[in-house]
RNA sequence: GGGCGAUUAGCUCAGCUGGUAGAGCACUUGCUCGACAAGCAAGGGGUCACUGGUUCAAGUCCAGUAUCGCCCACCA
């Protein structure tokens, strides 16, 4: 046992005084770092297998956003739980390349320097991006110290690494021996500003008011034409037909004939197709292969040339003839201008529909006809929906499951390739028709490897075991493999979680974690997504400053989870005050613990009090929710239960409870109350000083998840067993502790003061002025306020505690009623009888409410026959309390009535 | 067009298996009594969005409606 120091204690509360150095204690002791020692069983098997969570790898170009506070509160409070339930844990940390984000960063800064990737040419850039990332990359983690999270860093991975890299390709060309990777010319998503292809997920549709333009193609014969209506005017260079349904009447007979394209003069072919939809515009669709994903699959169908008319920046090309040069919104101005002046347009209407923009630049996406790098994700994703079928990845909440399966059973090839430099070279060599998948250059010469690199997600989704060492068999990857838990957010569901689960079963053949929970994604009090441009995301740094890490991590953790979370920096002076509360409290109860070494006090030598065994129920009641709660990610309720115990019991109730019994202390300064205090009075001492120093130990070990600065502070601070908090052992719920009798017998007690209380407020006593109170009550009840007046009478300033079996009542007095019990506040001439007749009259007629409620019930014979019983026989007690109740108010109106003033 | 979620005190949200509506903040009143004014004590405040249904009993289960939000979707 090591004594407590409550000089630490001397000064006032202060987050910025204490956290920073109590992470370099936790760091310097190594408590981030599993101990395989705990883990005897082999993985898998029984509650000591290692507990698991890798980080969600951050861009190496991000900081610290109240998101990341979130997600990390939640993950490094399950590792310090399960830290202290005795398990070996394991938590990883790592950063994402983030191909887009940190090449879009470099040219950023190249440009500020007058300077281009193209000038570096390729191994220049890369050179310069590295530079970069040592630089600048993951000042995220030194900001997420700052929270208190434990990873362990000695382990930290970057999706760039060397060996992380062999990972990725060995997946590429595992894949592709497999049949499912393969290369391809289709359309796809391509952000012009980018230059780069992306996947379906990287693309958000936005709705927007556009016009649907109306345009006649004349027929090559003369005989008419045909009109069109399109949204996007300017690909109409590249068309090469016009598509009718086969069943429309109207246009039966042009089918297979040929239109003239305006402006161009091409001539194109009429096709029947069903994708054409008769009601929707003219019936009559243009066909633009190389520009549309429907029409290429259109002009696959009835073999049309696929015409490409904008290069990469989205610049009208020399198929664009007289327009080239051109950006394409100019192309499209000039173009309706174009076909209006030679008589072509027919109509202008408004339209709204939905628009793909780049997620990562918001350009408006083109869709393009080029060759990439796809996967074929069907047989991937079939194991993944089984899974969560299954039931063997839960996912919480739950309804994360439907969107989940959803997105699976519908799933699309993955475009993987991308048009960046920054990233994983896409392992493929050519060498005139020949091409070679390998990780290393062929040998012989006149190799040429593939420009692209790969989609950033397609590292990612290795997270969970090529952070372990994977394709090595490494004794990590034996060990923690798979992992426990992922904490993130539902916005990247389909980018990296479901990918994560394709790739664990593909090639680790089993899921890569149980439990996925998904936290709130954080908006501000207005509702609107946190964003830089905007100014309205918090910064954590500045919070943490302001309210200290604990209160950020203690009120992020405790919001709702898995759907929108509107913040409000109000909510953070809560963690604060309660971390104020605590350290108050265990400042007072270190002054009164005495000398003696608790340790070797034995719980089974003491005398334990109503109060001692009221507190103790209560505390394994805590450590029963507590726990419960954390099991199931009950986040709020887990938090709310150790706050209401600690506050609301041992505060405001237990230690109040205490004082008197540690005044016996001062009675007899020095020698533990020899000789002047009763050998009674030193074993009750004994017992208040082991039970308020046990109760906050528990109190400090249930909240050290949570708030593992102040918790280790105030535990230092006690005497305490054990190095640090943090590998403390969690506590049980004591069985022996729970005393629902005690509970029932302080219940009443609480009634009692709180009603003299009130009374006392109602009678406009002034506070501090002792008062005579006189109760009337069973024989159970008297004995037990008599056993227990020395501690209630301070909690309600009673003077003179007069109990009474069947006594006169008080002539004059404002009274309650507390369980049947009365309670009488003698007030010779101070109440105004008035007013305290009002008041029981207001009382009255609120119980008379309850109790028609109550009769009606049991009335009610259906209720009688078919309710339990057990709720038959509580309403029936509640009747005799409510009448009895009332009653005693009547006699108490009564006997005021009868005074005169 | 499909799917999901939300709607409970002035605000932000809890209410898990149906059985007398809760918390924090805000509000009212009163408190420098040696842990704490970041506090203490006592209070006020809700026909649980609406309509039906199941049930002895519905904030809780079912159906529908309304409003708001999110996700997915190849009507050009």
């Amino acid at each position: 046992m090591r004594p407590g120091n409550p000089e630490a204690l001397s000064q006032p509360y202060d987050p910025r005084r204490i956290e920073p150095e109590r992470y370099a204690f936790w760091e310097q002791l190594g408590v981030f770092q599993p101990r395989p020692d705990l883990a005897a069983q082999p993985k898998g098997t029984g509650s000591k297998a290692p507990f698991v969570i890798a980080i969600p790898p951050p861009n190496v170009t991000g900081s610290l956003t109240m998101g990341h506070a979130l997600g990390e509160s939640v993950r490094d409070c399950i590792i310090r739980w399960q830290r202290m339930e005795g398990r070996e844990t394991l938590y990883i940390p790592g950063m994402d390349h983030a191909g887009i984000a940190t090449q879009n960063v470099v040219e950023k800064k190249l440009k500020s320097e007058k300077k281009t990737r193209h000038q570096l040419g390729r191994d220049g850039f890369l050179k310069a991006a590295w530079e970069w990332k040592e630089q600048y990359g993951g000042l995220i983690f030194q900001q997420e110290r700052r929270l208190g999270i434990t990873p362990d860093w000695k382990r930290e991975r970057f999706t760039l690494d060397e060996g992380y890299s062999r990972a990725v390709l060995h997946v590429f060309k595992a894949l592709h021996d497999e049949g499912l990777v393969y290369r391809g010319r289709y359309i796809v998503n391509w952000c012009p500003r980018c230059r780069t292809a992306l996947s379906d997920e990287e693309v958000d549709m936005v709705e927007t008011d556009g016009h649907l333009w109306h345009i006649r193609y004349p027929l090559k014969d003369g005989s008419g034409g045909v009109t069109v209506a399109t949204t996007r005017p300017e690909t109409m260079l590249g068309d090469t037909g016009v598509a009718v349904n086969p069943k429309d009447a109207r246009y039966a007979k042009l089918v297979g004939s040929m239109a003239v394209l305006p402006l161009v003069r091409r001539e194109i072919r009429i096709v029947a197709d069903d994708m054409v939809d008769p009601k929707f515009g003219t019936g009559a669709v243009k066909i633009t292969p190389a520009h549309d994903a429907n029409d290429f699959q259109t002009g696959r169908r009835h073999n049309l040339p696929e015409i490409v008319v904008m290069d990469e920046g989205g610049v009208m090309n020399d198929a664009a003839g007289d327009f080239r040069g051109l950006d394409r919104f100019v192309a499209r101005e000039r173009i309706v201008a174009a076909l209006q002046d030679a008589g072509y347009l027919e109509k202008v209407e408004p339209h709204r529909h939905a628009i793909g923009h780049c997620s990562r630049c918001n350009t408006i996406i083109e869709p393009y006809l080029s060759w990439q790098w796809f996967v074929k994700m069907a047989p991937l994703a079939a194991p993944a929906i089984e899974a969560a079928k299954k039931g063997r990845v839960k996912m919480f909440p739950a309804r994360w499951k439907k969107v989940y399966l959803n997105w699976l059973e519908n799933i699309r090839d993955w475009c993987i390739s991308r048009q960046l430099w920054w990233g994983h070279r896409i392992p493929v060599w050519y060498r005139g028709d020949e091409q070679v998948v390998s990780l290393d250059p062929p040998p012989g010469e006149g190799w040429r490897q593939d420009e692209d690199v790969l989609d950033t997600w397609f590292s990612s989704w290795l997270w969970p075991f090529a952070t372990l060492g994977w394709p090595e068999k490494t004794p990590d990857l034996d060990r923690y493999y798979p992992n426990s838990l992922m904490v993130t957010g539902s916005d990247i569901i389909f980018f990296w979680v479901a990918r994560m689960i394709m790739a664990g079963y593909h090639f680790m053949g089993e899921a890569p974690f149980a439990h996925v929970y998904f936290t709130s994604i954080v908006r501000d009090a207005q509702g609107r997504k946190m964003s830089k441009s905007l100014g309205n995301s918090p910064d954590p740094l500045a919070m943490m400053e302001k309210y200290g890490a604990d209160s950020v991590r203690f009120c992020m953790v405790q919001t709702p989870t898995g759907q929108d979370l509107l913040f409000d920096e109000k909510r953070l002076e809560n963690g604060k005050f309660f971390a104020n509360k605590l350290w108050n409290a265990t400042k007072l109860v270190t002054m009164r613990l005495g000398d003696e070494d608790l340790s070797t006090v034995k719980e089974s030598s003491l005398r334990l009090s109503l109060a001692d065994r009221w507190i103790l129920s209560r505390l394994a009641n805590a450590a029963k929710d507590v726990t419960r709660n954390l099991k199931t990610y009950r986040f709020a309720e887990a938090t709310q239960a150790i706050y209401h115990f600690a506050w609301n019991e041992y505060c405001d109730w237990y230690l109040e409870m205490a004082k008197p019994r540690w005044a016996l202390a001062e009675q007899a300064p020095g020698e533990a109350g020899s000789g002047v205090l009763t050998p009674e009075q030193r074993d009750d001492l004994r017992t208040a000083r082991w039970v308020s120093w046990r109760v906050l130990d528990g109190i400090l070990r249930l909240l050290h998840p949570f708030m593992p600065f102040v918790t280790e502070e105030l535990w230092q601070a006690i005497p305490h067993d054990g190095e640090t908090l943090a590998l403390a052992s969690w506590p049980k719920a004591k069985k022996s502790w729970f005393d629902a009798e005690a509970e029932r017998e302080v219940g009443f007690l609480q009634g009692v003061v709180v009603a003299v209380r009130n009374l006392r407020v109602e009678s406009k006593i002034a506070p501090g002025k002792p008062v005579p109170v006189v109760v009337r009550g069973g024989q159970a009840q008297l004995d037990l306020l008599d056993r227990l007046a020395s501690q209630v009478k301070p909690l309600a300033r009673i003077e003179h505690l007069q109990l009474s079996r069947d006594g006169a009542r008080p002539p004059v007095a404002a009274s309650a009623v507390v369980q049947g019990a009365e309670i009488f506040l003698p007030l010779d001439g101070l109440v105004d009888l008035d007013e305290e007749r009002a008041r029981l009259a207001r009382e009255a007629q609120k119980l008379l409410a309850d109790l028609e409620g109550v009769k009606k019930k049991l009335r009610n014979q259906d209720f009688l026959r078919k309710a339990k019983p057990e709720i038959v026989q509580k309403e029936n007690e509640r009747l005799g309390q409510l009448e009895e109740t009332l009653d005693k108010l009547k006699r108490a109106q009564q006997s005021l009535s009868a005074v005169r003033e």
